[in-house]
DNA sequence: ATTCGCATATAGACACTGTCAATATAATTG
DNA sequence: CAATTATATTGACAGTGTCTATATGCGAAT
């Protein structure tokens, strides 16, 4: 009698997890359902309340560990470069937008405030760390210009968050462009160094 | 016998309309279902159909009002000003801006690729031509630096649209803006003013 | 070791949603 | 006036989130 199946799963958060993750890639957050997702997981449409106690939980969940993998990607590729500041602002900025066009349904569930909680204690703090790499990049490298670094940091990210945004709906396609190696994107970052070089 | 309401309706495909754009301003996007909308209109939930074909297809009109509309009130401010690229850069950035935070709903539907419909003819031609708008200016206004019109007008656009949505996401909050006219949404425009002055 | 309690899973219900088909009504056209 | 067309109603169906009552099984305390 194979019992691959036991009443208690034993990991089933888990799988919760992995299998919303899998239809956030495959048809976006519309396609991240309470009860689809239990359907995965092969567990009834009340099962997954004891994990997350609603759909915005889980989907918040999932937001929470993408700003986590954005986090660690920038931090990983800035321990690779020493001081300079003009090269550690350039691999922030390429790290976002890979991140953005290699994980369109990820990158697009971060900013979705109808769906996550961006109250969550978490979230802020590791926003709070991308803006901190900015701004402590900008403190080195701003030259005598009228702004402060905050100002460069807001800016910078904005740039980079609303060209992948408008990017992901179908903007600037005929300029055939497709990811921060490309020339439209690379241009876009480019352009923004004349502020620190 | 009072007939304050026949059978026929008459103008129903307007009154859809302002109704639902009335629930978009109150409860976002998510708050206009056709049946709510018809309920608010007073008829009932199959309606609809006979004037839009489906939530998508209302969303669409919404969002396509809305584009007309950010359109519009670029160019009546634009008309208002000289050649001076400097001045009109900056009008059509701080109208963006206002639209943004004034009709933070309306804002936001115009880039859910998820609710509507990009590739419609008409948002696609409203779009062109504030893409154009842009490009005009920079074609006179662009010193001698590397890049083509068209980077900086992706690259303000970015900036722009960027800024907005991160705010209504809940982001700098701490640095108390509000709108265009506040420090920094100011500072993001002045910032740009870098590369055409 | 047995029993009790708690964590977890199931199943059913409810109020929503979009969308379709069948029907009813009114306006318009021939 | 009759017939066609446009428009509105009603009911159905499959989804959805979320709540409640119930069932199950693990682990810990007796």
């Amino acid at each position: 009698m194979t019992q691959l199946k036991s009443f208690h799963h034993g990991d089933l958060k888990r799988v919760l997890f992995d299998v919303a993750l899998a239809r956030l890639d495959e048809h976006g957050a519309s396609g991240v359902t309470i009860r689809a997702v239990a359907k995965d997981a092969g567990v009834s449409h009340g099962a997954p309340v004891n994990h997350y106690k609603d759909r915005r939980a889980l989907l918040t969940a999932l937001a929470k560990a993408q700003f986590d993998a954005l986090l660690t990607g920038i931090d990983t590729r800035l321990a690779e470069l020493d001081d300079d500041p003009g090269p550690r602002i350039e691999i922030i900025a390429s790290a976002m937008m890979d991140f953005g066009f290699r994980y369109p349904h990820r990158y697009r569930l971060l900013w979705s405030a109808d769906l996550i909680d961006h109250s969550d204690a978490e979230i802020l703090s590791v926003m709070d760390s991308i803006y901190d790499r900015l701004c402590a990049e900008f403190s080195k490298a701003v030259p005598g210009r009228d702004f402060d670094k905050d100002t460069y940091a807001v800016a910078l990210w904005s740039m980079l968050h609303g060209y992948v945004d408008m990017r992901l709906s179908g903007m600037f396609e005929p300029l055939n462009d497709s990811i921060s190696g490309a020339p439209r994107g690379k241009a876009i970052i480019d352009l923004f160094k004349i502020f620190f070089e």
